[in-house]
DNA sequence: CCTACCGATCGGTAGG
DNA sequence: CCTACCGATCGGTAGG
């Protein structure tokens, strides 16, 4: 059900118009002319609008959840650590443009019942991502400075890069990619 | 006439809404009941639920392009001069967290009229930032790299303060100031 | 500043 | 997958 050729065109064409438009502005009858097909014939696809926001932001979740976890099964040094997460930001930045600029900025449409357990998942990866650079800090590889304000900048310094994903060659992307974590590796690095 | 109470009184909880619920999904109905007068009523101090989100988007490019120009004007050395732009930056997200955020996330509900004069300014804002930059950078003082690499992680790197300045001390936030400027300037000099 | 109201558009359903 | 349609809500206006 979920792999129909049809459910996809509509996910793909959801999480573009999400993007260009935002959620709430991007109306049902946006999305079916974009695949082709009458309003109400994406509802034998879907249930509602609303699923459909929710499946972008639980699948985009998982692929930080799922980066995390390799990251911290793995015997990586921490410095390498800290470096696969940043990676782990920009493919993911790079690959799903549109998905993760749901997952970023329209969250917050998300129906009570899911924003709960959205928010504990993204609590989660942040957690996580802190334990790292306190461990980083502790063993003096990295300057000591606010977790929260050491996360935030990290993030952040990757959460422009989904703009350009679609403008530039794989190549000019890698360079990108090499200042960005230089740049990082620059500020937190003791 | 801009600055009858009321005005003010609307404009300020417009902001507030368009920041937690996003313009579209704000409706005037939601601003008339935290402003506390019915909905028809709005429209004797405003002409429409856009010329808000243009007065608030204009008012805050404002800011930035009036910071830029002290900068600009001024006999600082180009170290410095990056500093005071960072600090630009800090000082806009602390004060006016929500207008930012209007700024940052809803300029793309702009009408087609307006939206032109408004990239145009964002883009002389970048501009005058590059250029800052490059002078930097030629002079020596900073890491050449790709402008606007260095200009989206600087940038970005100070978009996450709005979300805290209503929740932390002015002591707590002279801290996240100085983090951050550190962080950018270790990431940045050569 | 309010009461009363309007046309447009929204997400979604019935039935085939 | 379509035709036909629905109730709810939207931004905004008329008139006082």
């Amino acid at each position: 059900m979920k792999h129909s050729k049809r459910k996809q065109e509509i996910y793909i064409a959801s999480a573009r118009l999400f993007r260009k438009k935002g959620y709430v502005a991007a109306s049902v009858r946006d999305i079916a002319e974009q695949v082709g097909i009458e309003p109400s014939s994406l509802y034998s696809h879907i249930k509602s609008k609303e699923e459909v926001l929710v499946n972008i932001c639980h699948n985009c979740a998982q692929l930080f959840a799922d980066g995390m976890e390799d990251v911290l099964k793995s015997d990586k040094s921490v410095t390498e650590k800290l470096d696969a997460l940043v990676d782990l930001h920009i493919d993911i930045a790079y690959h799903n443009p549109s998905s993760v600029t749901v997952f970023n900025d329209e969250w917050r449409h998300l129906p009570e019942s899911e924003l709960k357990s959205f928010l504990q998942k993204r609590k989660l990866y942040e957690d996580n991502f802190k334990k790292i650079l306190k461990s980083g800090m502790d063993a003096g590889h990295f300057e000591r400075m606010s977790l929260t304000t050491t996360f935030n900048i990290i993030i952040n310094s990757v959460k422009w890069l989904h703009f350009f994903s679609k403008k530039i060659d794989n190549e000019a992307f890698e360079t990108k990619r090499d200042e960005i974590k230089l740049f990082i590796r620059k500020g937190i690095y003791a």
